[in-house]
DNA sequence: GCCGTTTTCGGCCCGACTGTTTTCAGTCG
């Protein structure tokens, strides 16, 4: 079994053990396992199992060693047999419907014999759940709703969406007289390629107006809540959005918290605790004493203290941290490289000078090619490579030779003439065919500038199938990047199956990039692979596949995720130069 | 089930909110 879906077990044993009631505790354990094995490289797990030396990975011990290394070796794990066919199948999607915890599906289950969503809408139907202990009529409402939203708005949505949305509000926020400070906060603050819903932030000096403002956007179409500190709302998307006020004071910490992941959160705070400190969304204030943590960062504010932490980077320094940027801030060991001041110094939007793989009337885009570069041009580029679709791709109206051939003669002419500031490159977005080979001959791949090599057929292949066809499309000599990776498109479809790190390898081995497409849809290699792949060495290009000029500016969703990845500006070949990626391309 | 400057047992992040209660359990983030 691989790492993931080795995970993927593990979090599913901590989802039934928490419906049968087990410790908190032992199904934390079980959830962590699962993160920390998918931080591990595929080859790395299995030397770790050989060696014996699984337990020493943090967040596994004996008991997580043994399983992980039954279900390396067998691909099966007995407890986790025995522990399904314990359990009701139903009972775990329950766990989906808003107000539905382990305790109150097994009084469900025990008292009324509901064990699926089904049966579930049936007793709340009949009024038998409302007649329960602990239930009640607005309980019973509640889950007859949750069970009819679940399919309109149960599902996330795209980072860019969710942005487009937020975005204004907290322009509009700030604009505000009341308002001193406003912030987006939560997974679209950490830059996550899909978002649940939006968390604003804001400190403000009279609420009422503020909160009034929110709710009467005229995207907005249901008010779920309403009250002095929270206000909640649904957009016409299906998107939901929290706005909660806090005191000027408390907004640092109110920022952080809100920002999350629960992963950093809580080893945020098990550090602050280690220091003799309590940390919650109120303050960081001493561990030891009566009352909450709230109570104590509110004594401290009276008697005029505990107001030295400004900016997340003192909250931080007060733990003896360097400053974690938000779209580090998953859990995945970015608490220890700050305490060491091993942070990397992040890509920025800035630091991109241009970028491959854009499309033109030539094949499927809807921009012609000075169109493109006009638009690259008002965003400062530099350069620009244009890589329309190969023969192969009909559906996308793919270039033949003859008409790729009359490209790089009007690209040539197009630069030529000087009309535009930015260079714009010769590419091509080359098939990859379904035995690997290229859509186009070695001389025709010889007079470009650069060439991307991408699958868009036959993507079904068994993954040993898909992963020689890749690598070998990545031997090729002319070949300078592959194109996205997997061809997922988020919230739409997965991916096809292929060996990652094989892949990473085979693109160090041979000096090829592999891009991370930055199409809202794609975000394709994903961010996950890139931190241990760029420290093996492999470069990346932020690459558009914009199809109309609007489409370019989504470079900047591909930079949350190459920061996610922990790239820096050096790992990335689109921030050079135009006359270092001259010399490069000519390497 | 994991872990250790409280170290091999006894803890494990913290608070808000909701609905059900009549002082709190469960859920959520």
């Amino acid at each position: 079994m691989t790492k993931n879906e080795i995970a993927d077990v593990l979090g599913e044993i901590g989802t039934l053990l928490e419906l049968k009631g087990e410790n908190p505790f032992k199904v934390r354990a079980y959830q962590t396992g699962a993160r920390v094995l998918e931080s591990i490289e595929e080859a790395e797990l299995g030397r770790l199992i050989a060696a014996e030396e699984l337990d020493s990975v943090k967040g596994i011990g004996d008991a997580l060693a043994q399983k992980i290394t039954e279900l390396h070796t067998t691909g099966k794990l007995e407890f986790f047999e025995k522990l399904k066919a314990s359990i009701e199948p139903g009972l775990a999607e329950m766990l989906q419907i808003p107000g539905l915890g382990p305790k109150k599906i097994r009084a469900l289950r025990d008292k009324l014999g509901v064990t699926s969503i089904a049966e579930l809408a049936a007793a709340c139907h009949d009024g038998r759940v409302a007649a329960l202990d602990g239930f009640g009529e607005k309980t019973q409402e509640k889950l007859l709703a949750g069970i009819k939203n679940r399919e309109a708005y149960g599902k996330r949505h795209l980072w860019w969406d969710a942005w487009e949305i937020s975005a204004p509000i907290v322009e509009g926020l700030r604009a505000l007289p009341q308002v001193k400070r406003a912030e987006a906060a939560g997974s679209l603050r950490r830059g996550l390629e899909t978002v649940g819903d939006l968390d604003f932030l804001v400190a403000a000096t009279d609420v009422a107006p503020v909160v009034e403002w929110f709710v009467t956007r005229p995207q907005v179409k249901e008010i779920t809540a309403r009250g002095e500190t929270k206000a909640s709302v649904r957009f016409e998307s299906g998107l939901q959005a929290d706005l909660r006020l806090v005191p000027e004071e408390q907004f640092v910490f109110a920022l952080h918290h809100f920002t999350g992941s629960k992963d950093h959160n809580v080893q945020m705070r098990q550090r602050a605790l280690a220091r003799g400190l309590s940390m919650s969304e109120w303050g960081l204030v001493p561990a030891e004493g009566e009352g909450t943590a709230k109570e104590k960062a509110e004594k401290l504010l009276a008697a005029g203290g505990g107001t030295d932490v400004k900016t997340e980077a003192e909250l931080f320094k007060k733990l003896g941290l360097s400053f974690v940027p938000p779209e580090l801030r998953e859990g995945l060991g970015e608490i220890e490289a700050a305490e060491k001041g091993e942070l990397p110094r992040l890509i920025e939007l800035k630091d991109l000078r241009g970028a491959f793989h854009n499309h033109t009337t030539a094949s499927d885009g809807r921009n012609t090619l000075a169109e493109m570069t006009g638009a690259a041009e008002a965003l400062g580029w530099e350069y620009l490579g244009i890589a329309d679709h190969s023969k192969s791709s009909f559906q996308a109206n793919g270039l033949s030779e003859e008409r790729l051939a009359k490209q790089v003669e009007e690209i040539k002419a197009l630069n030529a003439s000087k009309r535009f500031k930015t260079r714009v490159f010769s590419g091509t977005e080359c098939d990859i065919l379904a035995d690997g080979r290229l859509d186009f001959d070695d001389a025709v791949l010889a007079q470009l500038d650069y060439v991307v090599v991408s699958v868009h057929n036959a993507m079904t292949q068994a993954e040993d199938v898909m992963t020689k066809r890749i690598i070998r499309a990545i031997e090729h000599p002319h070949t300078t990047m592959l194109g996205h990776l997997t061809g997922r498109l988020l919230l739409r479809r997965e991916g096809y199956t292929v060996d990652v790190e094989k892949i990473i390898d085979a693109a160090i081995a041979n000096d090829v990039v592999i891009e991370l497409n930055a199409s809202p849809w794609r975000l394709d290699m994903d961010w996950r692979h890139w931190r241990k792949a760029a420290d093996r060495g492999l470069l990346c290009s932020i690459n558009p596949d914009a199809h109309e000029t609007a489409g370019l500016a989504e470079v900047r969703a591909g930079i949350n995720s190459a920061r996610k990845g922990w790239l820096t500006r050096e790992q990335v070949v689109n921030t050079k130069t135009l006359r270092e990626i001259t010399a490069w391309l000519a390497r």
